[in-house]
DNA sequence: GCCGTTTTTGCGGTTTTTTGCTGGAATTTC
DNA sequence: GAAATTCCAGCAAAAAACCGCAAAAACGGC
């Protein structure tokens, strides 16, 4: 088994079990302990995984557990929140993913708006469900405790039979050759079917994480409409993508 | 269990319960005490809780006094959730309604269980993606905001396709002649197909709603394996129960 | 193919971390 | 004030991490 391969491996299984020990991944893999603390301290140099004695621990495993309220980025998320809201209209289908920048979004939205909100966040839906006139629909499936939201094969069939009016994505990563990109091999399959199912996909990231890349491929830049991020729409840095064909908010 | 997993148990425990024992934690994550204790000394210096004699406080806790609200039948529900956890074995298929009894005993699972929940209820969901063990299976339909769980055709159907080994159902009321009822019409539907498939039936209540009635009926008495009350199972209120078969614990 | 270089891997020995335990000090509780 | 807890310091065993080092594998140029 190739170095890379094995790594890949190791952050599959942090990435699905969110803790993972050397012992029973040498085991597993049939190397040494020693060679899996090497492996387990690479990834940690580059921020995939939280190496701890023992073994390691997926980054949003801490996440759960100490959420680091970052207040800068906070603000940023309310104002994309405050654009995301002015697109929904009455009586409109919206298909959400998860993250912290649509759980701010679910907050934005005015009471007074009637609408129907499809989605598998958990965290999400806690949201939706405070709002007044607000139709909720929970897409079923195993819950990923990394991302809180359902992902597998009977919530991307689900999906599938949807065509939602709007789909508002959280997005990793976007940049110019690669597109949306993610690093988390479920949330991804799961966000291809959401866009895929709906009229119009709105983007909504940090400004950033634009021209920025992770390992796993959402979708190209031609099925994007709408990105939104904090910064207005005439910043220099958006133009690539707004001769794209992409409208910035 | 690795330290940091551990660490982490425990802040969630705090903040869950605004105050812990270490004799508690320590038997509930099977370490000795001295290691909970250290663990508090750690947490405690990053900030993360105020620790005190025999155990630790929460940091809000401090801040404000008692907010009790109902400690009363809350500590019944506690009960009720420890006789309820100690059913469960390694690598069970568990499905579970909502309620405030459920959500109470997602919080009493120790945390090295390992089993598959399958809910429908949100809050219930919440607590059970905090366990490190859990699988958590969520059944999507549309969220009813009454009783924060999914109801519908498609829930219905999804539960239909299961056979798990245990069921609890947080129950309204029930009684000699009707057996359990109840008073919203979607979540009876969601009670009836849960009961349905799985091979044994537990019914959490407090002690109080025994013998009351409501409007709907879920099931008559002989659909129910066990009733778990916070009272124990030799009150002389239980004798008919019991007559009629069902196990009281 | 061949040979030198670099990377990767496993191993032995040492150091560090973690954890439980013991005995005595400190604290709470009645 | 006495009994029962809880805390603490230090110790010991086990597990894990670290540190070279050398063998093995992969690579690259010829």
């Amino acid at each position: 088994m190739l170095k890379k391969e094995r790594q890949a491996f190791i952050l599959h299984q942090v990435n699905l079990h969110n803790r993972v020990l050397s012992s029973t991944l040498s085991h597993e893999i049939n190397v040494s302990e020693d060679t899996i603390r090497r492996d387990l301290q690479e990834l940690a140099d580059e921020g995939k995984i939280i190496k701890v004695h023992g073994g390691a621990l997926s980054h949003s495993f801490n996440q759960i557990y100490y959420p680091s309220n970052n207040v800068y980025s906070h603000n940023h998320k309310k104002t994309i929140a405050q654009k995301a809201a002015s697109l929904i209209r009455d009586n409109m289908f919206v298909l959400t993913g998860g993250g912290t920048t649509i759980v701010e979004l679910a907050r934005a939205l005015p009471p007074a708006l009637r609408a129907t909100f499809i989605s598998g966040s958990i965290p999400a839906v806690l949201e939706y469900m405070h709002h007044p006139n607000i139709d909720v629909i929970l897409i079923g499936d195993k819950v990923s405790k990394n991302s809180k939201i359902t992902v597998g094969g009977e919530a991307i069939a689900r999906i599938r039979q949807l065509k939602a009016d709007l789909c508002f994505l959280g997005i990793n990563a976007i940049d110019m050759d690669h597109g949306i990109t993610d690093n988390d091999w479920d949330v991804v399959q799961i966000k291809k079917a959401m866009l895929e199912s709906s009229k119009q996909v709105i983007c909504l990231t940090i400004a950033e994480k634009i021209n920025s890349v992770q390992p796993i491929q959402v979708c190209g830049l031609d099925k994007i409409d709408i990105l939104i991020t904090e910064l207005p729409p005439d910043d220099p840095m958006f133009e690539p993508y707004i001769r794209a064909g992409i409208k910035v908010i």
